[in-house]
DNA sequence: GCCAACGTTGGC
DNA sequence: GCCAACGTTGGC
């Protein structure tokens, strides 16, 4: 079983990297999915193990500024079942979920974060979903084997 | 704050 | 099941 990477966005001003480093045990779980795309890909693609590019978006300097682990299966997430909650969904119940978390583990705060502008730039890299006007939107995407080595080339 | 892109909703 | 209207995302 290889390990698949994936790129999460995060908005800096709900979670950064920063905050993230910060956190009890350096894990957090990753909740309020509500696209079925993302959806998807967390609760049926990604396994224990696989690694994530931590991408922070809506933020003056859009970039990947870090790494984390996926440690966990997918949960029903919480939130969903919370009245109050943002995130409720009344279509999912604790037997059948609709929305799902993991739990990610902190792993590396790079040094020299890479933009969204590099990232268009570079022949490699603009392939990325999260390149592409129109996919800015999932919250999750796939990455190859070949991007994400080639992210490693510039956050070095 | 603008607006392109596109997912979701709901009437038919 | 089509599709117009609406809402959201997120870069700029």
């Amino acid at each position: 079983m290889s390990v698949n990477y994936w790129l999460l966005k995060s908005e800096p001003t709900e979670f950064s990297i920063h905050d993230f480093k910060r956190h009890p045990c350096q894990t957090a779980a990753w909740d309020g999915i509500r696209n079925y795309q993302a959806r998807n890909y967390l609760r049926d693609s990604m396994q224990i193990g696989d690694l994530a590019l931590f991408y922070h978006s809506s933020c003056p300097d859009p970039s990947i500024v870090g790494l984390v682990r996926i440690v966990s299966e997918a949960q029903g997430d919480p939130a969903a079942l919370n009245p109050k909650s943002p995130y409720y969904d009344p279509r999912s119940t604790p037997e059948n979920p609709r929305w799902f978390i993991r739990y990610l583990h902190w792993i590396e705060t790079f040094k020299l974060p890479l933009t969204l502008a590099e990232i268009k730039q570079d022949p490699i890299l603009s392939t990325m979903v999260v390149a592409h006007i129109g996919r800015t939107r999932l919250s999750i995407s796939p990455v190859t084997s070949i991007q994400y080595e080639r992210v490693r080339q510039f956050v070095l």
